[in-house]
DNA sequence: TTAAAGTAGATGCAAACGCATAGAACTCGA
DNA sequence: TCGAGTTCTATGCGTTTGCATCTACTTTAA
């Protein structure tokens, strides 16, 4: 968690963020991974935010005509969530900055501890239910 | 990241937190650990939380009893932070549990990645200029 | 078929956050 | 020793967060 706490700090720091905040950056990040349009709460698993947190700054990034959100048409109480073509250039040109930064930060790691890093982290994400 | 996501809301979700947030727990925990008092600034390392955020925070927590703020005797604008008796057992109470959950999340590593763990973290988190 | 229970996401509201900046104390060179 | 620059923490203010709750839709089972 003090590792977490440096590198976000670091992270955050630098000056590759134009007018997202951090937390914005991630959802639009998520959201050009896992392409094909996501869940409400699958995005929310992905996303340090409570729920209602994160229907409003869904509200916002959409306000921004940064992400479209249409209602499912097989479950209608549900949400489809995509990236605009706007929102897919703003993630890229952020992105690749904040990818180099990553990149700076792994690097006082070796090739072997960041293979571990991998495996162990996946690990960890896995295990979800308690 | 998707790792430290998913730790922290599993985490969230415990119910042992009483009446403090994850946050909050973070600054008893840390003033725990680095005994002798710690100045404002070298918390503020320690915890993802912007300075004037950490600031009010103590405020409250100090409000609450929890917390001890004295002037540094050296350096006058600076600040001393403690736990008073009441946080420090505050701190116990919540840790214990917590520390449960911690131990729980962990136990899905092997022992030599647990190590691995512990070695990457320290680099990530020693690695603190740029 | 339909009422009860369950699930997905939105909204009201008070509390907490971050940014910009202020104020007070220290430092250092002229 | 005095003023410019720096450092440490606090405060004003608009925005965002979380909790509780609500609405709307789906599922279950009688």
């Amino acid at each position: 968690m003090r590792a977490y706490a440096v590198l976000m700090k670091q992270f955050n720091a630098e000056d590759v963020w134009g007018d997202l905040t951090m937390r914005e950056y991630d959802v639009l990040y998520t959201l050009s991974k896992c392409d094909g349009p996501l869940r409400m709460s699958e995005l929310n698993r992905h996303v340090l935010l409570s729920q209602p947190a994160l229907s409003r700054m869904v509200d916002r990034l959409v306000d921004r005509g940064l992400v479209e959100r249409c209602t499912d048409p097989g479950d209608r109480r549900g949400v489809r969530l995509s990236l605009t073509p706007e929102g897919r250039k703003t993630q890229r040109e952020i992105g690749r900055p904040h990818a180099r930064s990553v990149t700076r930060a792994l690097n006082v790691l070796t090739p072997e501890e960041l293979e571990q890093l991998a495996v162990i982290t996946a690990k960890l994400a896995g295990n979800e239910e308690k």
